[in-house]
DNA sequence: TAATCAGTTCGACAATACTAGAAATGTTAA
DNA sequence: TTAACATTTCTAGTATTGTCGAACTGATTA
């Protein structure tokens, strides 16, 4: 069993609670931007074959070289939503977005729902 | 000076932490199935021409007949992240979505960030 | 103008979330 | 096998957020 995603059943409030603070937001546009590729399982897991480690994302959303016990947890409540998959390589622990969270979001924001639901207005 | 948005900078993480609360996310979810149209100012300001009440909305979501402060005090927070509009009519208020709000979301999880961005991975 | 309806604001409380430092874990290098 | 490194977990403190009931505001109706 991986480490990766531990949730692969993606809830749309759980991402959004996710996204809504600043510290993760700025970690998860520096995976985006840095677009790494990933490995998908048979079971739907999302395991990251290169990417930024821990630290990389420390130093870059912090601007501290060691690693804070906030990164990690907002890392892993990131995690937990289902938005980033990481994989331990060697000392590090490598990072990357879950494809599947962007799509499921880009779906949920571009197509428009059902319009003229009769139970309203 | 309209009562509609109070706020013509949209924030995203603004807008994350507003959706990433259930109750919120299904007044949200109810807003944009309702799909009233609205009308746009030239200063940017979304009016709701037509649209479910507070009342409807709290109706549809809570199962209660009396507006709840809890939904009064969400429909604030979706306002004030710039994702609804309401506008008085009459005794009543009316709500709709705020359509740049969506259109800023779908282009954010819609389009691939710059890729290979060097100072990363 | 008084009463009523529709919604908002206020104040207090409980629950949740973020931060920081210290201790613990897992991995590699000496 | 000890030391160092990278990261997580734990604990405690503080801040923020959500909920509830009561009081308040604005608009309409009697």
């Amino acid at each position: 069993m991986s480490i990766t995603l531990q949730m692969n059943q993606l809830d749309i409030t759980a991402m959004f609670k996710a996204l809504g603070d600043p510290t993760r937001l700025r970690i998860f546009e520096f995976l985006r931007a840095c677009g790494a590729p990933v490995a998908v399982e048979e079971s739907g897991d999302v395991r990251p074959l290169v990417g930024p480690t821990v630290g990389d994302i420390c130093c870059h959303v912090t601007g501290n070289e060691r690693v804070t016990s906030s990164i990690s947890f907002h890392l892993k409540e990131l995690r937990l939503a289902g938005l980033i998959a990481m994989e331990r390589r060697g000392k590090n622990m490598i990072c990357s977005v879950n494809p599947e969270a962007i799509n499921l979001l880009a779906q949920y924001f571009g197509t428009t729902p059902s319009v003229g639901n009769s139970d309203c207005c």
